[in-house]
DNA sequence: ATTGGCAGTCGTAACCATTGAGTGCTAACG
DNA sequence: CGTTAGCACTCAATGGTTACGACTGCCAAT
């Protein structure tokens, strides 16, 4: 077990160099916080967590600087949440107030949360895998156009339009859209699929390519569903902490914008505990993102958990508040979602 | 005027430079370029380009680079258009192919154009200020939410979510939908707020607030509308060719992601020919954009132009390269508008 | 008008000495 | 045994000097 002390040494190491951005050594320590011994006590401490691998030199003589697994345990161990100020606070409110599209909820979020850090923020679209039908729409705004609409019960409406070779009359919109209200209300996403099985059958030859094509729509609308998507915000943040990334930022705008990388990030982290988690750097075992560190907390709909949202900053962040802001954020969206 | 010779230097100066990124000097100009002449002379030529500020040197010793308006004349006189090669072709046909939804299009579109040119892609959603009411729907998905569709004539359809107070009957519902789809259907979207002036009084004043917050919603929808939108993509072409960019390029992102910015000088560059227009430096009269070009051009839908797409870079790109790919690309993408 | 030649300008790279922050180790101390 | 003072040593950073070289501008000759 490591002694408290040196626990403390630690923690102060990460502070000062958040604080710096400067490697920290034994003598600056002990004149920046209050320790009762000298330098030279505090270098063995210095030592002893250097064979620990918690911090590392980046050069045989500078100080030293607190390696992934330091932070994980300055995290795990020692973090003092900050609560967040008043002006914070203020802000999430007036941030929140006056929403009521799920579309502009999230975007705001997302901006906010990239303000609040000042890092790179990221907010996951609420997973509809285990939402329901809420009802289905076909509106017909041409005489060979329909529009779609699924409406499920995570406030989200999809819409999709569908294009016909030829005309189509309004007694079949009808009748296809009273069947598959029918067929498929109250259903949740995942059994769409089966229930359609021998949905074309109803209806007479001639029809059959018709709805087929309203069909497969459809369950291209809901496997979107499935599919995850994030919103960014604050990309910019990147760039002003430039010098924390080791390499070019731009493999890593590249990975953000791709939006696959990070979606199997997101889903990897979903796995943990239940309040905010962390992948620090090489943690998350992306070469682009080494020097990085993701602050992720689920929130909730409806009492479940429906998606993930987050920062993603340098390693060498200030862990306190990042964690605390993405915990609030993620409380205030569970709760505006929940007046909904 | 300035003598041909001049130009053909000022060609040559920026094209060695376009490649690579150093000053070019009178020296290096004689052995890449077959001129008949020594660098002396070379030398009077650019003593001339220079008090034409059409180049400046750096430091007093070392080669010349174009000023902004070096580039200006270079793009306004001398620019051969480079073909497309033929893998470009295919890339921009296999890109658009099999899509249907306007935001896949537009998404596809903007994707393909930043890598097409390496640099950040922009393309603005159609301006929907002289679209029509298609029609307009309302559909109750739970005692008290409604949703409120619009439908309009430019391959776009906007949904919004309706919240009330206490339940609301079906009845209602439907008469409030006949009303709006007989007032409104075949109006320009310009004209939606003056037909719908006296609305609220065709109802019993019980249903007036609720009338009202649907009309407000509908009016909300209208005008995101006119307030035009642009999508994004390639932004880590921005950190890759970063030195090229005198700052930093955290502003010019700030700026990027906020999009009013970007939005007023697409506007502004409406104004300019038909065909490809460009802003370059100091042109654009942003400080943050102070070494970038924007490379725009319009592009069509049913005859009219309807929103520009683009580039930005840094003022030191392959213009020609450029100014081809979004040109090809803006007549792609109306070319695939026209088929819908 | 063109050109060769030459002096002059600076930025860049290389080299070297100096500085100083910081370490590890050892011997002394309570 | 933990703590401390002292000391030799390391090494990045700094700054000054020099040499180099890629330029230009100008002038006299062609």
């Amino acid at each position: 077990m490591i002694p408290e002390r040196s626990l403390e040494v630690l923690r102060a190491i990460v502070h000062d160099y958040i604080e710096t951005s400067q490697p920290v050594g034994s003598k600056s320590l002990v004149e920046r916080h209050a320790f009762g011994v000298s330098s030279a006590t505090i270098r063995n401490e210095m030592a002893l967590l250097e064979d620990e691998q918690l911090i590392i030199a980046p050069h045989t003589s500078s100080g030293r600087v607190p390696t992934d697994k330091g932070y994980r345990l300055f995290v795990d161990r020692l973090g003092e949440v900050k609560p967040l100020s008043l002006p914070e606070r203020t802000a999430i409110e007036t941030f929140m107030q006056g929403s009521a599209d799920l579309d502009e909820i999230l975007g705001r979020t997302v901006r906010l949360l990239a303000q609040l850090t000042n890092q790179v923020a990221m907010v996951q679209y609420p997973s509809l895998d285990k939402g329901h039908v809420k009802s289905v729409e076909l509106i017909k705004v041409a005489d060979n156009q329909l529009i779609l609409l699924l409406i499920t019960d995570i406030s989200r409406v999809q819409q999709h339009l569908i294009q016909f070779a030829a005309a189509i009359d309004d007694d079949f919109v009808a009748t296809l859209r009273a069947k598959l209200i029918g067929a498929l209300t109250g259903s949740s996403l995942s059994q769409v699929s089966a229930k359609l099985k021998d949905f074309t059958s109803q209806f007479s030859p001639q029809r059959e390519t018709y709805v087929q094509l309203v069909l497969d729509t459809l369950l291209e609308q809901v496997d979107a569903n499935r599919q995850d998507k994030v919103i960014l915000a604050g990309t910019a943040n990147l760039a002003k902490n430039e010098d924390d990334f080791k390499g070019s930022i731009s493999p890593m705008l590249e990975a953000i914008e791709e939006q696959v990388v990070l979606l199997r990030l997101i889903q990897e982290m979903q796995a943990e505990e239940n309040g905010v988690s962390l992948r620090i750097g090489s943690e998350n075992g992306l070469a682009e993102f080494s020097s990085s560190t993701v602050v992720m907390s689920g929130y909730e709909k409806e009492g479940s958990q429906v998606a993930k949202l987050g920062v993603l900053g340098p390693t060498r962040m200030d862990y306190s508040a990042n964690i605390s802001a993405v915990r609030a954020v993620a409380r205030y969206l569970t709760q505006t979602l929940g007046g909904l």
